[in-house]
DNA sequence: CGATCAAGGATTGCATACAATGTGGAATGT
DNA sequence: ACATTCCACATTGTATGCAATCCTTGATCG
């Protein structure tokens, strides 16, 4: 039932995934099997089924008798992705509160959130702090998620987590931006430990929709927001207002 | 960004993840390459690719150097699989609702709903009478959410809805368990149309809930029921109640 | 009698060869 | 000059052959 997607050995799948996340392969590159498998020193056997099982995540396009290209999100492709974000991993935090969080687990996050402070108290170039912050930011969340219980959860967590990095070039980031999201998770990491689970989703879930705010092109691209996303703001209300 | 696993071809691919479904292929069952291929009249190739892909959309288990055999859900897995199901499928209806049915599709799904009526009023034998409603249970789902605006949810939700029917056999079935799930539906479809989104979306966790109380065994295999998934029931009252 | 090891068969892993398809460009006709 | 057709190249689709690995079975030894 495992997915294989996190395992990051030395197959020809991992290393060309490993290529898009890290936006080696660049969002809309063409991927020519020929191309990677001399690259990769192999045979165009496992690189094939390599890329279907990419296309399968999401991560190439695939053409029949075309080829593959290296997946072009639209920013209202990303607001999707970051819709699902919102929904899955509340409810992976409010699970993890709700079990509790292992003493080692708790520790390694705490270690984590301990080692952004210290990047920011270490006053880098802005590229780099974020940079370094984004890798640690992904850190927390899979680890924070990874005892919630469900397998079927983090595995689909992991989809829409597991985007190439290119993806940033669609947000506005700030200094304040990283600092508040910082904040949030040392906020969303109290809840839990606390065991407070509807206070960590909550928390969780504004921390993604600060996140999705920060997108540019808020009017473009066909969906403005996604309809309904606002309703915890308005706490359903409005509730059969259109019946 | 589509994923093809709702498509249904004639490719290598199709054709087994359809023998799967139905149950051609017993969950469970070892699956060797060479045999599948002759019975498609195919060579190992495309069949490689084939198996690779299912074993990503976790309808095959793969073991390196040991090939394949269709996944055979525990108990616990089912009850993973339906905890995700409440959570996609209340909140593509909630999406749904919001947005507002396009008038064909009201009348497709009215069309299912009645189509069902007339099953159980011909008084047909039970299991046929089963297999029926449950062919257009499935219908009446995936129509119902195909207008979300969402289409990473709808690949998601199709993950955890398109699994063996074999998984049946978890389940406790009785007369009134299909009349009542037939009521859900209605009711479900009339919140819909009547555009009450939050209304809707409790249904449909109901709904979903309900499916998941009839499962056999519900004190074996680990996970006696999600922790978390009462929360609903008592309505967060016990929030920080283990802080 | 049981356990261990070896050999054989079965199956997957990979590479190569060839067929099929699609694309781009050049040549030709209007 | 522009459009169209046809050919050549680039790329994917499939088949086959062989190497590597794993499992099974039978024999041998304690």
């Amino acid at each position: 039932m495992a997915t294989l997607s996190h395992i990051h050995d030395g197959t020809a799948y991992s290393r060309i995934r490993q290529m898009i996340l890290s936006g080696d392969l660049a969002m809309g590159a063409r991927i020519i099997e020929t191309r990677i498998a001399e690259h990769l020193g192999q045979s165009r056997t496992p690189i094939r089924e390599a890329l279907r099982l990419l296309a399968s995540d999401g991560l190439v396009v695939f053409e029949p008798n075309r080829g593959y290209e290296v997946v072009c999100y639209t920013p209202a492709d990303v607001r999707e992705i970051y819709s699902c974000r919102v929904l899955l991993e509340s409810e992976a935090v409010r699970l993890v509160a709700d079990r509790g969080l292992s003493p080692e687990r708790a520790a390694s996050l705490e270690a984590l959130l301990d080692e952004a402070d210290a990047a920011f108290a270490a006053e880098l170039a802005p590229e780099i702090l974020r940079q370094q912050f984004l890798a640690v930011n992904n850190q927390f969340h899979q680890l924070l998620y990874a005892g919630c219980g469900n397998e079927m959860l983090l595995s689909m967590i992991r989809k829409v987590t597991d985007i190439p990095v290119g993806i940033r070039h669609y947000f506005r980031f700030s200094d304040d931006l990283l600092a508040g999201s910082h904040a949030a998770h040392r906020k969303i990491f109290q809840a839990t430990v606390n065991r407070q689970p509807e206070r960590a989703s909550a928390l969780m879930r504004e921390h993604i929709w600060t996140a999705k705010d920060r997108m540019i092109d808020p009017s473009e691209a066909g969906t403005p927001t996604h309809p309904g996303d606002t309703r915890h703001d308005n706490g359903g209300a409005d509730e059969q207002s259109a019946a």
